[in-house]
DNA sequence: GAGTGGTCTAGACCACTGT
DNA sequence: CAGTGGTCTAGACCACTCC
């Protein structure tokens, strides 16, 4: 037999599933909920717990338990890479006025909010093998985050690597202010000569680090996916890392395969 | 300042990352570490409760917690799909020898087992609309689940859907036991005319249902990457929809995205 | 039977939000 | 201030594994 707190858990995703608890509603309290299943707050806890890393209700301290509004889901393809790197070669006002994230999300370049920081920092071990360089050789380690207007947590954390000495031929990329945003890596790395040849996106799934969970405006249970992009230029040289993680319950990341036809 | 559970799963997790407790190695008791930390034993469940969603430590009923052992990693590549597609056309005899686990793996056919199961069922909805048939329409269900011998859990559940009566052309892909494994769906789709052109991966993450822990053997909140696939053929068709959840922990999809070279 | 993890209780205290 | 969720306790009982 289920242990109660399953089905507690069950029962009350019945009851949002068929709308019986509408999204914004607020859920009774815990201990109005303890009473009506006879069992105790911890056990309704753990019950809600589960509903919270499926990411179905919201708990905000003090004020309440929420079914959660659904939230726009974030398509990201893999016509994505080819459409950012044609756009490398745009007049710069065309670039400014729709990114990649809009290109994903459909949404407008108003309703978004981005943020950016950049530092030179020493490469660890598994930068330095991936980038084929010395441990301790100084990367450039950007910074971004994009936040949805109007909502509580941001699309996406970035942390990108590119190889300080490769990049320093152009200073406008070693300053955040300068930040061409939204997007335009491709034009980036195309004033200091460099052309992107292919990309390898490596996808993974884990549960979120607290702090992730706060800034990603996830519960503490609802899985990221996190994406390991690795570009390289069509000298084989590899020459950006981007770590991406995306809070799980709203991404879906889409790749096409095009196979070769059969001979006839 | 931190919760203590947060403060002891750090702790434990330091512990394990430094050697301290290496892998095997089973864990003090709950009761002993709530001694040693000065906690309830709850407290410390709810510490040992975030290590095991992730993937670091696994409790077994009446047995004990235990450090957990690295598992080899699937890398599941693009390139496999080529290279299923390629197979289809090479003599059964070698078909059968090497399947699409092994070569993700690397590992040889006699490290599986396999499992498969069919039975047609009724489209729902969802189905249906990508499918691009009326809801109700005859399905063919393939169930499979692969096994790496000696090992606890299964690697991946795969439900796979086609239209019924769009593959009863030959018997034989209706009946299990005559499967063809391991692998071989682009061979037994040309066996009634279909040639896939392209496919289209959805990959998302999710924390597991209490069922898909224990078929994948992995703690109950670790987070699976789950990916539905589409196959179209080569008359804008799709012919085949499948759904595949693996562990989070040991899984990492990984996607090459060929550009195109920029004019000279 | 002894020892383990899994579930559950009844109650306490704290942090936070609104009024 | 009252009401909410978040943390923690001390202890109980059960299910399971091994001896």
């Amino acid at each position: 037999m289920a242990a109660k707190y399953e089905r507690i858990a069950s029962d009350l995703r019945r009851k949002i599933r068929s709308g019986e608890l509408p999204p914004g509603r607020q859920m009774p309290s815990q201990t109005a909920l303890a009473e009506h299943y006879r069992v105790s707050v911890p056990t309704v806890q753990q019950a809600l717990g589960i509903l919270q890393a499926e990411g179905m209700i919201d708990a905000v301290q003090g004020l309440g338990t929420f079914v959660r509004k659904p939230r726009p889901q974030v398509r990201r393809t893999t016509d994505r890479y080819r459409w950012e790197k044609a756009r490398a070669h745009l007049p710069a006002e065309q670039r400014q006025r729709e990114g990649a994230a809009e290109h994903d999300t459909g949404l407008a370049f108003e309703d978004f909010e981005f943020f950016a920081e950049y530092h030179p920092e020493p490469a660890d071990d598994e930068l330095a093998g991936l980038f084929a360089v010395e441990p301790g050789t100084r990367l450039l380690h950007r910074v971004y985050r994009t936040r949805l207007r109007g909502e509580d947590g941001v699309l996406s954390l970035i942390d990108s690597y590119l190889v300080y000495d490769v990049v320093a031929a152009n200073p406008d990329l070693l300053d955040a202010a300068k930040e061409p945003w939204p997007g335009g890596t491709h034009h980036q790395l195309l004033t200091v000569g460099i052309e992107i040849d292919r990309i390898t996106d490596e996808v993974t799934a884990r549960p979120p680090q607290a702090e992730e969970a706060e800034l990603l405006g996830i519960g503490p249970g609802v899985s990221v996916l996190k994406l390991r992009k690795i570009s390289t230029d069509t000298t084989d040289r590899v020459v950006e890392i981007s770590d991406v993680v995306m809070p799980g319950d709203r991404t879906v990341m889409v790749y096409t395969t095009q196979l070769d036809r059969w001979p006839q």
